[in-house]
DNA sequence: GTAGACTTATGAACACTGTTCAAAATACAA
DNA sequence: TTGTATTTTGAACAGTGTTCATAAGTCTAC
């Protein structure tokens, strides 16, 4: 029955390079102007033909945001092998962020800040590896505070949590060109960074504890009596 | 001559009426679904009779974010009277920044996070609001410097940049719905926040200076040392 | 009051978009 | 070779922003 088998590679064979021609496209034009036609007619097929690879268009970006988590991971983990201190790892790993976001800001506008591709929100903390790079991250700023580097108080996922989306507000100020034509993003990226990395430093943190994002982790929330709404 | 003044006064009421049809339209569908045609239904107008008032869509959005702009300096000014002491006042002002995004997201997306409206990113710095309202935080930064709270190192203008992007990063991120179904939104507002602000704090956060992102600071930018491309 | 000029509004069209579906083409098994 | 699946397609639907000649309306000058 190899015959079955060889349908299978060829149909995978043209997804690729629907996944592709797509990629070219919105890497080159960026993905706002990614149409069903132009990949339909680079892969030299009629658009409808795409329908029966991919349900929607939306479905063939979701494909390429789990690329982009895949590039994302390489980069934290090429990182991550540069350094032995803890600290410094950490600082590395959230700075492979922010250069990803220069990088790639296609994949990053997808991944992060597009609110018309909604699918992934729900799935995107499934990826393996964004749970290995998490553990990682976790297990670093949990060093820090094991030889004092940090305040005791801190709960590293919500640490984590603050130091990403920190480094995710100036990326996307930055793609969005919301800043000021002469400002620097890469300094405004290393200052918050380091300020966010001092503040875990500083003792006096404890004057409102971090608390635990996690849904998991109810009961030590007591930063969230800062909510009111 | 008050017929030329009547003119005038119709001009602006229709005006008017495009920029509210629009204003209600992408505030209770997304301004992602505004269209030129529902927008020109609403105000019983030809689609192309609006080309009359605005040049192009995005024109009418432009005009939008100013609006937008203005309705967060109320939130900003609203929270900054209600309070005293500058370290307080400047949380609260940056927490009014985080309430706007939740309380308009459409506003906040236009104004903050979206690239097809790359107009105003150039002009929307010399709201005077803006500059009002960038002042008066700044004026509490320095004086929390002064009474010995932050770090003398620190630069305002650039204390204030790493305070509100990172502020926007948590806003963007909650409502590109990145976060996973349990994480509370608030309560990592809450701790960037105030991790931002021990970091000011913490005397240490000297090992590398806050750089001035301004252009015309020029020299002082010893934070630029990170960057690397 | 009517002719001319100037402004404003419109219908129709252009070139796109994502998506659907019946029909045609192709490939395989009997 | 016939019959059955699967794959591919052309055409269409309903929508988008925008343009432009034409029509309608309004005001000025004679």
């Amino acid at each position: 029955m190899g015959i079955k088998e060889r349908h299978e590679r060829e149909r995978g064979a043209t997804r690729k390079a629907i996944l592709g021609a797509a990629r070219d496209l919105f890497i080159s034009e960026g993905y706002r102007n990614v149409s069903m036609r132009k990949v339909a007619e680079r892969i030299e097929y009629s658009p409808a033909a795409i329908y029966s690879y991919f349900p929607s268009k939306d479905d063939i970006f979701f494909a390429l945001a789990q690329e982009g988590f895949g590039l994302l991971a390489e980069y934290g983990i090429k990182a991550f092998e540069q350094h032995q201190d803890p600290f410094d790892r950490l600082r590395a790993g959230l700075w492979a962020f922010y250069e990803f976001s220069k990088a790639h800001p296609e994949y990053f506008d997808l991944m992060f800040t597009d609110r018309s591709v909604p699918n992934l929100s729900q799935d995107f903390q499934r990826f393996e590896f964004f749970r290995r790079v998490t553990a990682a991250a976790e297990g670093d700023i949990r060093a820090c505070i094991d030889r004092g580097q940090f305040s005791s108080r801190i709960d590293p996922a919500a640490a984590l949590h603050v130091l990403w989306v920190g480094v995710l507000g100036v990326a996307s100020i930055n793609l969005a060109q919301r800043l000021a034509p002469g400002e620097n993003p890469d300094a405004l990226a290393h200052d918050l960074l380091d300020t966010i990395l001092a503040g875990f430093t500083n003792p006096t943190l404890a004057t409102t504890f971090i608390a635990s994002e996690c849904a998991f982790d109810a009961g030590s929330g007591i930063g969230a009596e800062a909510v009111r709404s």
